[in-house]
DNA sequence: AGTGCGATTGACT
DNA sequence: GTCAATCGCACTA
């Protein structure tokens, strides 16, 4: 079943089996390419398309997981498909979908969503009317979920008020570059981003 | 117990 | 293009 645009419509979304996710924190990083992150949120079910993620696999000096296991990154050493939320520059929350199994340490961060349903809902929490600034970059995507700290651990391939589902329409080419706003391991290809996408944070020059 | 530092963003020149 | 805001927490002592 398709809308207008060639969609599958917003009903025939399901949650990702945890077997589903690739074993492996880059690998995984692509995969979610196109999927969709659903969000059930007290005002309605928010909805976005995943176009952009960056892989921080275990052994990555610009890793939180690179100094071993503490209070703050523990679920990152969760079995794949949980969620590690964390705070940035004291202001801004990011989502990361934790990568490698359990023991191990490694996280996929969610970069920029392709919003497709409750957008007045994300609108109202982002403060704009924008929808290409909707989920546009780390710290507007988990803002324009509400999402906050406490989401911290969650399973995102269970039954809740935030998961994994399959992908909305197909994927377009996908592009890989350098990792967007650290210092250690800069250089590393571990960025991936649907090609020809508006909804991609970054300059014009990292999305070719 | 104090210090330093970000996986960012929006406002402004 | 520049720059400051602001929090949790790891690190040092």
């Amino acid at each position: 079943m398709t809308d207008e645009r060639g969609l599958p419509s917003l009903s025939t979304i399901r949650r990702l089996e945890r077997a589903a996710l690739p074993a492996g924190t880059v690998a995984l990083a692509r995969y979610l390419i196109g999927k969709t992150l659903v969000r059930e949120h007290p005002k309605g079910r928010l909805c976005g398309r995943i176009v952009e993620t960056e892989a921080y696999p275990p052994g990555d000096a610009a890793g939180h997981a690179f100094r071993g296991r503490t209070p703050r990154n523990r679920s990152l050493f969760l079995e794949r498909g949980h969620a590690y939320v964390h705070i940035a520059y004291g202001i801004y929350t990011l989502l990361n979908v934790s990568s490698e199994r359990s023991g191990l340490g490694g996280g996929v961060l969610l970069r920029a969503l392709e919003p497709l349903d409750g957008v007045d809902v994300m609108e109202c929490l982002r403060g704009t009317t924008r929808r290409r600034d909707l989920a546009r970059g780390p710290g507007r995507l988990a803002a324009a979920l509400g999402i906050d700290l406490s989401f911290d651990g969650l399973d995102l391939c269970a039954a809740g008020p935030l998961w994994l589902g399959t992908p909305a329409r197909t994927v377009r080419e996908i592009g890989v570059s350098v990792r967007i706003g650290i210092t250690r391991e800069a250089e590393r290809p571990l960025r991936f981003y649907e090609r020809g996408s508006s909804f991609v944070s970054g300059s014009r020059q990292l999305n070719p």
